[in-house]
DNA sequence: GTCTATATCAAGATAGAC
DNA sequence: GTCTATCTTGATATAGAC
């Protein structure tokens, strides 16, 4: 059933977006499922191949992302909003996938963290090829640095508002909005 | 030995930053300190016990910074400088404690949740205590904001750096500066 | 492709000797 | 205060039946 493998990577994402990849087991995936534990074993041997899996459809849904900005006629500010609006869906309450297993990078294989490096990599360039149309006159470097404030900033926005549950993110982006007009 | 007990405290402390508090075992920290599980369960009868050791330590850092903040006489630039640098201090090649500790916040018992709580919204705090003292002509809400836009740029900045290991803190702070002249 | 059963190992935790 | 020894539980993983 390879709609059973699909499942199995939904439900390991929505998890690590809850507790992290150290703290997920295959015992939580499988009571969740209604399988066994080897169930899980059969589609994906070990933990390392689900991690890997997972963070392989997390690329390749920032890859499809990083396609639609850059073919869109959207604004500056259009884009970014996209971005962070694209950010409330995946994270769901919980913390962005990205942070948790950037938080867990010590604990990751080898393999799972390139892919986490990749995925990184890729939010920080999107974020530059967003800036880089309408900010002509400001330089590489500048557009690097406001690259990493903006991608930084929303990713730690949404840290604090799932521990002190206020709007931090949406009053934070507001400020950022300010910096591309300074 | 009261020392052993601080000693304890401050691997742990390092570990959390490094691999997150789900991560660490009692093994880790007890072969690193050459004594036995046992000596560590007899300092901390339950990891939870030593959670809660770690965060009221963090905690106590933090209110003695806040106190330092309040009580000198220098510009919110200089200030800011000494709340990040103070960060890459304490993260030392890891990730900010605070940051590990939110991203395992699922995972937390209830004691150690309310103790990162506590430090999350006093790092919000102290940067609205920086901010409103030279921004009065700003309002609260637009200092809140900002308070939030700057903790979350810092933290989110750390994480990145961690996988990608360039300048990114260092940089998106200096976006930062200029949001607060604009 | 999914199951039962089981192996192996590490983690959190406790009892009791020294 | 630190140790040895041990317990329990849960996690990763495998073998083999259906």
């Amino acid at each position: 059933m390879e709609n059973r493998k699909t499942q199995i990577i939904d439900l390991a994402l929505k998890l690590i977006r809850e507790k992290g990849y150290v703290a997920i087991s295959y015992d939580d995936l499988s009571k969740i499922l209604g399988v066994t534990k080897a169930s899980i074993h059969y589609h994906f041997e070990k933990k390392e191949d689900l991690g890997v899996a997972v963070t392989e459809r997390v690329l390749q849904n920032l890859q499809d992302f990083s396609s639609f900005i850059t073919n869109s006629n959207l604004t500056v500010e259009e884009k970014i909003k996209n971005f962070y609006e694209r950010q409330i869906v995946l994270c769901d309450g919980g913390i962005c996938p990205v942070s948790s297993l950037q938080s867990d990078y010590e604990s990751l294989p080898e393999k799972i963290r390139q892919n986490v490096e990749e995925i990184s990599q890729l939010e920080i360039t999107i974020f530059k090829n967003i800036l880089k149309v309408t900010l002509e006159n400001r330089g590489a470097k500048e557009i690097e640095s406001l690259a990493f404030a903006i991608v930084s900033c929303i990713k730690g926005a949404i840290q604090y508002e799932r521990v002190l549950g206020k709007q931090i993110l949406t009053q934070a982006m507001n400020e950022i909005y300010r910096l591309l007009k300074g």
